[in-house]
DNA sequence: ACCCAATATGCAATCGGTTGCAGTTAGATT
DNA sequence: AATCTAACTGCAACCGATTGCATATTGGGT
C-alpha cells in the first residue's frame, strides 16, 4: 500500500477535461452545473477518493463553521452533559467543535483562546476557570465581533450573553429546606467565589438562614477548591467543633458525597445527626446511602440553549443584545436530607 | 467600539517598508533577518495586534500541528483522565487537539474520522465504539500514511499500534481474588464483548475459574451495555436466581456501585453474602459503602503513552513498525471483597 | 437565416502565509 | 580601488478552493 495522492479538484478537472470552477461549483451543487456534468463531477470524486481541504476552503471563505469551547475540566458529570448538549446542537447544524480545558486556570484559559482565535473560530462558548478575574485574554473576541457566549460560569453584569441557573435561589432552596428539617446550625461548603455560580449560591445560603431567624455564623463558611483532599481537611475541622452542625450543604455532589461518608465513618448519623444536600444532580448523588438530596442542573439543556443562542447570533443579520437566559433548575429531596415529620 | 481590521503580514510590511517574506522569516524568527529588523516586526505586529491565519500557515505547510481524538465518551472517569493526559502530551509539543464523542456508535465514529481526515489531523487517537466491528471508515487515514494509533480500545491482531492494559490477566486477577476469598458462584456483567477489553477480562474470568476448580456457569454471565438501567435489570434477574451467587466482577465502577447498592437493599451483606469487584478505580468507587474493590487503570499514563508514541512517528523519518504497549494494571482490594481470613 | 435569451463553462483574481532563488549592500581582503 | 563574501531582503510561485464576470453554446422564436 502505497502513499496515495492527495486529489484536488484540480486532478477532477482534468480527468474530466472541465475546468476547476467547474468542479468547484459542482461538488457545491450550484445551480449553474448541467445535472449530468454534476453527476460525472460527484462520481469521479467518490472515485477518485477526494476530500475537500477545509483550510483552502476556510481561508477562502474566511468562515470556518468551527464553534470553541473552553471548560475548566472534563472530567465532570455537568461539564460532560453541557457539552453533549453543545454538539447535539452544532452538529445538527453543520458546525464542528473545538474543546479545551483550562484546568481551572486563567492562564491556560488565556493560552486556549489565542488558539481559538488563531483557528478563527466563528464563536466561542466559555465557562470560566476558578481564578478567572479579568477578561481581558478574550479582547480580541470582543473587537472583531466574535460571538462570545458564557455557560453557567460567567461574570456579573449584563454586558455579554450567558445562560446560566438561578443559584441564588438555589442555594436559597437547599438551605431554606434544611431549616425547614429542624436543622439549626447549617454549614456550607464552596468553590472559589470569585466565581458567581459559588458566591450567589452562598447568598442564598445566607438568606435563607436570616428569613428562617437563624444566625449566620462565619465560621460554618467553607471556601475550597471542591477537591476530594480539602473535602477531608474541611470534614476534620468539623468534627473537631466543639457544636457540631445539623446540617450540610454543599455546592457539588462528589463532595458531598466524601463528606457524607466521612461523617457516617465518624459515627455521625446522616439526616437525624447531620443532614446534607449537594449539587448538580451527579451520578455520584444515587451512589450515596442514604441517597444524597441535591439541587438538579440542567447540564444537557444548558448546552443546547448556549449552541442554540451562538447559532441563531452567527445566521442574525443585526448585531444581537446580551442577554442573560436563565433555566429552571430544582431540589431534588432524597433521604440524605429528610428527617421525617413536616 | 468599532470592528477591528484583521491585520495580515501584508499590513506589517506596508507599515514598515519591508516585503512580506522578510515579515514572515521574521515572525518565524528565521536566521536570515536582522535581529534589529526582527525585533521591529515583532513589535509592530504586538502593536497592531497581528495574529497569524492558521489556514494560510496550514495550508501552505500541508502539516496542521493538529491531532484528533475520537473517545467513545466524554462522561467517563476514565476517558477523561486520558484525554488530560494526551493534552498533557500535546500540548507541551506544540500541539492542538480535535476532540469528539462517538457516543459509542460506529456509524458517529465514521462521521467524525471523516472531519478529522478534512481538518488534515497530522494524526489520530482512537478508542473505538462499543458496536465498531469494521476500520473501513479509517482507510484514507491508512492509504495516506496517517499515523492511527489506538488506545484501550483497539481491535484485535498486531496491524496496529496501541496502548492497553492486560485485560485477561486484570480479568482473572480479578475473578481470581474472588474465588480465594472463598466465593465459588462468581457472577460477571461486561459490555459488548465485541471489544476486547470486555471479551478478554471476560475470558481471563473464566480462566481463573477455572484455575481454581470452580465450574463455569454461562448463565452467570451477563453483557450489557453497562448503562445504569440495564445494570438495575441484571440486578433484579440476579435476585430472583434460585441460588444467589457469592461474588460478583462488574467491568466498570459505576455499575459496581449500583449493583452494590441494589444487593444491599435487598438485604444481603457485602462482601459477606456477595463480594464485589468493580473495574477502572473510578472516583465512585472511593464513595459506596463498603469500599470497592476494583482493578485501577491508568487513564492518564495511557493518554501520556499514546501521545507521546504518537509524536515520536511524526517525528520519525522512516515509517515506525506497528506495536502493542501494554501497561500496568493492578488489583485494589477494598472491603468490598474482603471476607477476612486467608 | 438571424437574433436573443437562457444555460453552461471558463478565466483569473483572491484568501494569507511560505520558501527557493536571485539580487542588493556593506564590510573585509588583497 | 577592485573584488569577494556574508548577511539581508525581495520577487514570485505556490498551497487548494471560491466566485464575479466574461464567454461559449444551444435552442427557440420569427
Amino acid at each position: 500500500m502505497s502513499q496515495e495522492k492527495i486529489i484536488t479538484i484540480y486532478d477532477i478537472a482534468e480527468k474530466l477535461s472541465l475546468s476547476p470552477s467547474t468542479i468547484s461549483r459542482g461538488l457545491q451543487n450550484h445551480a449553474a452545473v448541467n445535472a449530468v456534468t454534476k453527476k460525472k463531477i460527484f462520481d469521479t470524486a467518490n472515485e477518485m477518493g477526494y476530500r475537500f481541504n477545509t483550510f483552502a476552503r476556510n481561508l477562502r471563505s474566511r468562515k470556518t463553521n468551527t464553534i470553541g469551547v473552553i471548560v475548566p475540566r472534563l472530567n465532570s458529570y455537568f461539564i460532560s452533559a453541557m457539552l453533549a448538549g453543545i454538539e447535539k446542537e452544532l452538529n445538527g447544524s453543520g458546525y464542528n467543535m473545538l474543546i479545551s480545558q483550562s484546568l481551572e486556570l486563567q492562564e491556560k484559559e488565556a493560552e486556549y483562546a489565542e488558539t481559538m482565535m488563531h483557528n478563527r473560530v466563528d464563536g466561542l462558548i466559555v465557562a470560566l476557570a476558578a481564578n478567572t478575574t479579568s477578561l481581558d485574554h478574550f479582547q480580541p473576541f470582543f473587537k472583531h465581533h466574535i460571538p462570545l457566549l458564557f455557560a453557567d460560569r460567567g461574570i456579573a453584569g449584563n454586558e455579554y450573553t450567558k445562560v446560566v441557573i438561578d443559584n441564588f435561589r438555589a442555594g436559597y432552596e437547599a438551605a431554606f429546606h434544611l431549616a425547614e428539617q429542624g436543622c439549626t446550625r447549617i454549614a456550607h461548603i464552596t468553590g472559589n467565589t470569585i466565581r458567581d455560580v459559588y458566591s450567589e449560591r452562598r447568598d442564598g445560603y445566607q438568606q435563607a438562614l436570616k428569613d428562617k431567624g437563624l444566625s449566620f455564623d462565619e465560621s460554618l463558611v467553607f471556601e475550597t477548591d471542591l477537591t476530594e483532599i480539602s473535602t477531608m481537611k474541611v470534614m476534620n475541622r468539623i468534627l473537631k467543633m466543639e457544636v457540631l452542625p445539623d446540617g450540610l450543604f454543599v455546592s457539588n455532589d462528589f463532595c458531598a458525597a466524601i463528606g457524607l461518608k466521612t461523617l457516617k465513618q465518624a459515627g455521625l448519623r446522616i439526616p437525624e445527626d447531620i443532614a446534607i444536600v449537594g449539587f448538580n444532580n451527579d451520578a455520584t448523588s444515587r451512589i450515596t446511602e442514604p441517597a444524597l438530596s441535591t439541587v438538579n442542573y440542567p447540564g444537557q439543556e444548558m448546552g443546547e440553549v448556549v449552541a442554540r443562542r451562538l447559532i441563531n447570533q452567527l445566521n442574525a443579520s443585526n448585531p444581537s443584545e446580551p442577554e442573560t437566559l436563565v433555566l429552571k433548575s430544582e431540589l431534588i429531596v432524597r433521604s440524605s436530607s429528610l428527617k421525617g415529620g413536616v
